[in-house]
DNA sequence: TCTACTAGGTTGATTTTTTGAACTTAGTGT
DNA sequence: ACACTAAGTTCAAAAAATCAACCTAGTAGA
């Protein structure tokens, strides 16, 4: 496997499996509703098929995408994300609320689909069972889980 | 000013400014403190001094990052984050998140600071004042705000 | 049957980016 | 005077991405 960033940080090795050049993209074509090679290629403009391939075959590897042949004579493949690749989702949406507030030019917002207006993000703490505001978290290390369970 | 996807879409226009390699690593090692040139680098294990500085550069140039000079004899440079910057917040934590339930290794959680315990990320609709699932949410695209205020 | 066309790629050359190491300029500390 | 730090710059080499052409297998039409 390829080590980009030797960072001990979720961050920058959660980069390391989705950080390259397209390869979010991908991942967000397929959540959007393409599945076979062509449609990502023709979803994503100025890719490259060598390239589609490589990303595709490393996604596989890393298990956010699965790859299924649908028909064997002749070989046609259907590409679709995994739970981890599903997960990626509130990624997809934080990139573009930021996109949304603050590019020029902005393609699309997230919106309540109950009332049509657009939303927010927030998180949650179901211990507490009550929303938190950004200033409220702290970012803590993850120390093989001893303290945690006592 | 470099133009990577051509692509309708905010995620891909977000990419083109924060998608290249190290660049959101080094928003986020700015965010967490770090203000000199030399600060970032030492955070960032494998980084160059040109990459740095080309990517700092163009930061500033997209109003990402500040610059002060806060000596002039000799020359030292404070690099901060402009508000835009700073709302990467969310994209930063929806990636620790992700690292945190999916990789092998993980090194950090996201805590609730009040009780200490690990929170999720929601999506809050000032509009309805409620907090809405990921189900009930919906990307609609951005038509120059003609019917919205209707 | 011949021709054109689609899906799903592979191959190889060219170009662009990154890396890596050395060097610079200006000042500090001993 | 000498070593050392900050904040970079310069240039060569290596790695990655782009681009265009090619390939295999099947399908559709004339």
């Amino acid at each position: 496997m390829k080590e980009n960033y030797k960072l001990p940080c979720n961050i920058a090795q959660t980069l390391n499996i989705v950080g390259d050049r397209w390869t979010l993209l991908i991942l967000h074509e397929i959540l959007v509703g393409a599945s076979t090679f062509n449609e990502i290629k023709k979803g994503l403009t100025g890719i490259s098929s060598n390239l589609l391939s490589d990303r595709l075959k490393y996604l596989e590897q890393s298990e956010l995408v699965s790859v299924s042949l649908y028909s064997e004579h002749p070989p046609r493949y259907s590409y679709s994300l995994t739970e981890s690749g599903k997960e990626l989702e509130p990624v997809f949406h934080s990139l573009l609320i930021w996109g949304r507030n603050n590019l020029d030019k902005c393609y699309k917002k997230l919106v309540h689909e109950a009332c049509n207006h657009e939303v927010e993000q927030t998180f949650y703490c179901a211990h507490c069972d009550t929303s938190v505001e950004e200033e409220d978290l702290v970012v803590l290390p993850v120390e093989e889980e001893v303290s945690s369970r006592a």
